[in-house]
DNA sequence: GTAATTGCAAATTCTTTGCACATAT
DNA sequence: ATATGTGCAAAGAATTTGCAATTAC
């Protein structure tokens, strides 16, 4: 599991959501503290389960009802959001106080790239406004191979829809 | 339920989906007819429970089971295409052989409003090109108030969200 | 100490599947 | 006739919830 998010931006992240608890008086649990490192401490895009195998892993295991709670919390916090890319089941982002991104889905291994990009967000407006609504925010998924993908000849297996 | 599509295009979508049947040894029972007639007489995407709630208004109910089954037969003949929406089901919507929209949805009245972009279609091959994904599809959703929602001041009520 | 959380298991929601009975060609 | 479909109910997968035991402050 290779991904190294700025370290200091994680640290900025974990101390916001202590924070987060304390001015909300919700206890700061062991749990509570692990889910957050975990979701905190990646760029990936996880889904509850991986999240609780990731605990496992580090030997702070916590139960399915736990996770799916705490993830409440941090998507409350802001410090989390929520993605639905249509595989059956939601993955948990670190905001990192990003406005908004695109997401780009390797059809292939399941890898996830984000993007911004400005003229995409003024043309969402204005589709909108030319079809009498009035935008609210959008989505973009745009699906595909990656770089790897599309090089290593054909690859075959590897997670791609659900 | 006021929704009225081309009736021609509605009649050669049926007989299309007999045809279909035929051609690929599937009895046509009255149930597929029913689902197919429901499916493809609209301009709605309707999930898998509206369709059932629509045919047992009509006096054709059919079984979940039945219902989920002739759907995936519709998204065989590609008569039909699958949505997601990130409600936490499926949508069900009539391709009419259109190659492919984009969606905006009335986070208030939960209506769905499809339209074509040349633009944005070229923009995701561009943006995926940039960041080494050779595309395949994309699928780009705009949230929003529609212009009757935006209107009528403070509405309430209604569905959007799950 | 006490209110809030945890974890387990039961409940939910959407969808799929097994199987005896019914039906299209 | 005979393969295929239908419906019911059970099975599944993701997520939520009730409740006794546990823990943070």
């Amino acid at each position: 599991m290779s991904d190294a998010p700025d370290s200091a931006a994680v640290a900025a992240d974990r101390a916001a959501f202590r924070e987060f608890l304390r001015d909300h008086n919700l206890p700061a649990t062991s749990q509570r503290l692990a889910i957050a490192d975990v979701v905190l401490g990646t760029d990936r895009h996880l889904s509850a389960e991986e999240v609780a195998t990731e605990l496992r892993a580090r030997g702070a295991a916590a139960g399915t009802a736990t996770v799916y709670r705490t993830l409440e919390v941090l998507l409350r916090s802001g410090l989390v959001v929520e993605r639905d890319f249509g595989e059956g089941f939601k993955r948990y982002e670190a905001a990192r106080g990003v406005p908004h991104h695109e997401h780009l889905l390797c059809t292939n291994c399941g890898r996830v790239t984000e993007f911004r990009d400005e003229r995409l967000e003024r043309m969402t407006t204005l589709l909108a406004e030319a079809h009498d609504f009035s935008r609210q925010r959008h989505r973009l998924v745009i699906y595909g191979l990656c770089g790897d993908c599309r090089r290593t000849a054909r690859p075959a297996s590897a997670s791609a829809g659900r």
